[in-house]
DNA sequence: ATAATTTTTACGGGAACCCGTATTGGCTTA
DNA sequence: TAAGCCAATACGGGTTCCCGTAAAAATTAT
């Protein structure tokens, strides 16, 4: 039985919602948490006095205000968590849409469940919360829809790491020893350009600068 | 005297909380529509009645499912709103963060105060009805910090043209007759080298690819 | 272990880009 | 009108990028 949960999330708003949607189902004792790391020593302290959490539902991408954090993304606070109480369900509750990061949690981090800020937010969250209770993992509906319309190009790290350094100024016969630097592999100048080319070609784009205009309209760098 | 509030917004969550905060500020007439074209009709159809809204609060991004809409996003709603009612108080609560999506709406759409979907959210929004109930303007507290770390260098058309064109897809070398085509003086490739350099000087940046993603980071193209 | 296949890297010629200099064209002023 | 000035354009050589082919390395299969 779900009864104690741990909210981690920076949106004011968006606890606001969760509180309410929590009352319904009737869950008493809710902790909010607006920054990773204090997510974290509530997760500690609780262990520590016998009375640890249930289920933790957190947000992925916590924004940066001044005072610096140890840990400051959704993904971490899982790993963190899970090595204090392996058990602990975790819930994410985020905007990410992108199936590569969400077939991670699922996989790496395996998370139980899954819910995107969207359309039926809310109702999403309660069937969420029902299916974990019962042991089981909770796949969004829209996660189904975008598993079928697969045809999408899903970027790698390795393009994203390139884009990257293209989109910092770095030369194209530069980018192998920047990515030996990261360990990357391949690293080789034919590798870069081959890689390129085939983004281009798979987009029907002429220009590395009409590429980088559109990593960067869709937010994948 | 803000009583009738209409809320355009589709994620479920969002409404939640903001019904919670009206609540909490003392608005009753609260109407909620998940989609732009209902939205609009509610607006039409509250003036037809002698009963309009005092104010709108929208989001701007509103996503596709299915049913084809009119109008699909906050900036478009806006304008339509205002032709059926000018003087309708408007109110952005959205989670863009671009400066330059946020000044036109400030300054063509005339919007009456922005609040970004972040930490504190909530009380900033409490702010925000008050201010705009008082017939004020409200200006966000992270919209004058962007403001502050604003680059000092204003694009101009002519700019946006040659940088368009290269995120378009054409190459460097065939600018110059597309610039003819559409009547922009200077057309010629040196003219358009000489200014992709200054561009490039100004910023301290080495190649194109990196201006381009500039450019689209702060949202001049 | 060897062969077959795929992936990665190396190389080279031609196109596009970078950048400095020279020329042209339009505008102001004497 | 002519001289002077500034912006726009034209030109050329050196660099980088593009793209096809070939060699090398790594992976998989026999």
């Amino acid at each position: 039985m779900i009864n104690k949960i741990l909210i981690a999330e920076d949106h004011e708003m968006s606890t606001i919602s969760l509180q309410k949607v929590l009352d319904e189902i009737g869950v008493t004792q809710i902790e909010y948490m607006y920054y990773c790391d204090d997510a974290l020593a509530s997760i500690r302290h609780a262990i520590s006095r016998g009375n640890s959490f249930d289920l933790l539902i957190t947000d992925l991408c916590f924004e940066m205000d001044g005072q610096e954090q140890l840990i400051n993304s959704g993904q971490e606070l899982i790993q963190e968590a899970r090595i204090l109480q392996p058990e602990l369900k975790v819930l994410v509750f985020s905007a990410e849409s992108k199936l590569s990061t969400i077939e991670k949690l699922y996989n790496e981090l395996e998370i139980d469940g899954y819910v995107r800020k969207a359309r039926n937010d809310a109702k999403e969250l309660k069937i969420a919360i029902e299916e974990i209770e019962k042991n089981q993992r909770y796949y969004p509906r829209h996660l189904m829809q975008l598993l079928k319309q697969k045809n999408v190009y899903e970027f790698t790290s390795f393009d994203i790491a390139i884009l990257t350094l293209l989109s910092e100024g770095i030369r194209q016969k530069d980018i192998p020893e920047y990515l030996q630097r990261q360990g990357i592999r391949p690293s080789g100048l034919s590798s870069v350009e081959k890689k390129l080319n085939f983004l281009k070609e798979e987009h029907k784009f002429t220009t590395n600068e009409q590429l980088i205009a559109f990593c960067k309209e869709y937010g994948i760098i």
